[in-house]
DNA sequence: TATGAATGAGGCTTCATTCAT
DNA sequence: CATGAATGAAGCCTCATTCAT
């Protein structure tokens, strides 16, 4: 294996290892400090796999993303209607499993600096990643511009369901699943 | 006018000062400092007026809000179609107008602390905010579920205008808003 | 009634006001304004009879001490051995009568400040006060260097008692009192 | 050395380093930034060896609790009389050598926290400092209730040295450590 | 006489980052 | 490579005190 693998593995594995404390206490209220002791590591080690904070929770996501993604493609065969499909695409939002909800949360911290510290890498992530979720729905319902819109739309649901007293984020996905999918039947 | 009165409008004077700062450099970058050398008092003075800086935001967009709620019942008058009445209450996403793009901005950080320092008081505020807005919307389309769906759903356009490469926010809520009545008139 | 003479009661006023205040919550973690919504007067208003907080002690002291004189020379009376009567002399740290619990935490107050920002007058004052005590002691048992002696270990107590984990003060005091009287009626 | 030791021996470095300020300037009136610039270090370092301004304080009684063992058990050696002994026990009160001096000032300035801000650890601390003094009394006089007494009186000496205009701590522990052996010797 | 709004100095503490080992 | 001690800038907040009313 050359340097730079050996390099990703170790970038991977540490950001890894602080998903549980970007979950539990925000990306906000940690520091680097906290993150190297969580890793096990020299907070100057910290410095020669990760340019900052915002770093980290970037790697996180990929790596959540590829997991992610080996999971969907499993859960995709299992899916029959349509409907199954789409739920399975956004298990990260239905799910109760227990890493699922801490990815779920993973991707909240990703939102938040998407908002706040918009640099270019990490808008430009959002795009790609917004776009195969797009794409991954187009392949289900063959309309570019429906996906786009559901694919948004649940991304409010999600910040509602973060921002609000009481919103049951898995009724409010469910029937506007429903209700697109009824729609995009009667629109053939 | 009573010591309460003065000392509300002093907020509420303070707070708007602050509004640009807000606006172009986010609630996380501002300090005290900043904030009081703004409005032009001493750093102390903020304290009489204020329990934090998350409060100051949270005065901003009550004023904010209260200025919008005036603009939008005259706004109302002019608006004959449902369509346009929609625009109109939507109009902090819509309008090209100076002001309103700063109050989109207070509303984005208004939404990042949502997002990341959740006080209950911050939530409660986010929640009754939404069934305003959802209230409107149902005196306007006459379905709370749909209308609830609508405000959802353009929050996710506005999250996706705030953390994606190009985004036409306009044209998505446009063109939402247009199949949403679409879809209403079908359905009746 | 002279001016000087009404600005004294309301001096005394102020200071009685804050007496509780000060017992429960300490000198060093109580400030001006504490004070002032205490004692139900304005800051500024502080400031017209007192010259620091250090002054507000100091004055609490001076009444407390003069109700204290009342009540000795009552219990004076009631006293028959020279025992009782030392007792009743150091009432303040053996009663437990709730409003002398009180004023044995505002001289504890008045000894850290006696420790801590040592003014001039303010030792003054401790100096004139423990005098008195030693010249009632000596009244009682007619021997001015024991008398003293007896003072200062009872404070000694009254600091241990202040600074241990577990320290029976009333036990100590008394003890100590016996065998004093013992040792005075052998050298007779 | 291992890592724990070099930092424990930079913490006392760094205590040590501010003894002389403390016992000019009070606890009190001593802030981080002037014990950092005291120490010749900088403001957050004083935050890896320490957790506040009291923990330093603490460190600065352990470091002269040990010096003034082994100078104890030196001037034990010499002392012949138990009246000699016991003087040597209460050098900290008795000698006019500067850095006793420093020392006494250090101890009171450790009294008026444990009277003012009296956190757990810091009365433990005390409560043990005292049984070790009485336990080392008891080895002369052979009297664990009149040791008991004579530490206490003797703080209370100290007390009234440090509170009242005049007043000769030297003359008054000695008297009084003079009767106290007499008493015992009659007592035997 | 009484007030309390206004203040800015100064307190404590955190933390990203550097760099010598 | 890996480290973690050292740092000082910067943050938040408190408070005694002043002064115009």
């Amino acid at each position: 294996m050359d340097n730079l693998s050996k390099k990703n593995i170790k970038r991977k594995n540490i950001a890894k290892s602080c998903c549980t404390l970007f979950a539990n206490d925000g990306f906000l209220d940690i520091s680097i400090s906290k993150l190297a002791i969580t890793a096990g590591i020299g907070k100057g080690t910290i410095y020669e796999y990760f340019e900052n904070k915002e770093d980290i929770v970037f790697e996180l996501m990929t790596c959540l993303q590829e997991d992610y993604d080996d999971k969907f493609h499993l859960n995709l065969k299992i899916a029959v209607t349509k409907e199954e499909k789409i739920y399975k695409l956004f298990d990260l939002f239905l799910s109760k499993d227990e890493n699922i909800l801490i990815q779920k949360e993973i991707y909240k911290q990703f939102l938040i600096i998407c908002m706040s510290k918009p640099s270019d890498k990490i808008i430009k992530y959002n795009t790609n990643l917004r776009d195969k979720y797009i794409s991954l729905l187009e392949n289900i319902i063959n309309n570019y511009k429906q996906s786009a819109k559901i694919y948004d739309t649940i991304i409010g649901f999600f910040i509602a369901s973060n921002s609000l007293e009481k919103y049951d984020l898995e009724l409010c996905i469910k029937t506007f699943i429903k209700t697109e999918l009824k729609i995009y039947k009667e629109n053939i």
